[in-house]
DNA sequence: ATAGGTTCCGGACCATGGTACGGAGTCAAG
DNA sequence: CTTGACTCCGTACCATGGTCCGGAACCTAT
């Protein structure tokens, strides 16, 4: 496959692929006498690469967990991988606590003739322990 | 409090604290035959702002919400609300979902001596239909 | 074999969220 | 009343993650 069907697969502009291509995320295959061709192992790459984006890895270390999976460092792929789950561990309760603050926003200020809409201290209490569970199983693990 | 005292107190840099000012979400008082002074108010804002932005809410966001706690438009509030609570439920899964590829990956690789350590596979899920038009919306930190 | 769509390539440009710089003015202690 | 720290202000710069541009080469269908 050609550049743009390999973007079009990966839903990313092919601009992005030459990006990721510059920055040493996608290999640059040999243009035989033509024009460069792509394989499912580039559509896998770039499945991966935008996947751990989702996960809020930055590009650089998405470029050292592929540098890994050739280099087969189990260690330092473990630490990797561990550390990058505390930190979504981190994110995630953040990202639930805002999550709750707004809804009480959402819910003060559905009334629109009278009471309150706090916005500024929508984020003062600190989160309850017991706010979010049922969030949590409405998304589940 | 001068600005340098306002800028411990947030955590963050006096430079930030004026350029959040150029970006209109911290106010400059008047500085009246001096320095400019600062008050519980905006350290609350300062606060917010902070906490708005772990949320992945960007300045632009967060300038409106502040707009709309000055203008006190419940129903455009509760709009915005309902409308980040969403979002955020949105990214919460996909930070779990990645949050548990990583896990599985992290336990894979813990054995250094023996086994696969699948990196590029990790985030390989259950095949789904929308593939190709995540990150649509801006990824947070 | 030729038109129109792709690809190639370097380099310029963009938005976001800051950070740094330098020369002034201001403040507070000694 | 001087000295050193802090403030003010505009402007420049930075990293990240792209996005666009323009001319040349390539590829494919008619």
């Amino acid at each position: 496959m050609k550049i743009g069907e390999l973007a079009r697969t990966g839903g990313v502009g092919v601009e992005t692929i030459r990006y990721y291509q510059r920055r040493g995320l996608i290999a640059e295959p040999d243009r035989g006498e033509g024009v460069r061709r792509y394989g499912d192992d580039d559509v896998r790459r770039l499945r991966f690469i935008r996947a751990a984006q989702e996960a809020a890895f930055t590009l650089a270390e998405i470029a050292e967990l592929l540098a890994l999976d050739a280099g087969a460092d189990r260690a330092r792929a473990h630490v990797l991988a561990t550390g990058r789950v505390a930190a979504l561990d981190v994110r995630i309760a953040s990202l639930r606590e805002a999550r709750e603050a707004l809804a009480r926003l959402a819910s003060t200020c559905a009334d629109t003739t009278h009471g309150l809409c706090p916005i500024l201290s929508a984020f003062d209490r600190p989160a309850r322990q017991d706010e979010g569970s049922a969030l949590a199983t409405r998304i589940g693990s």
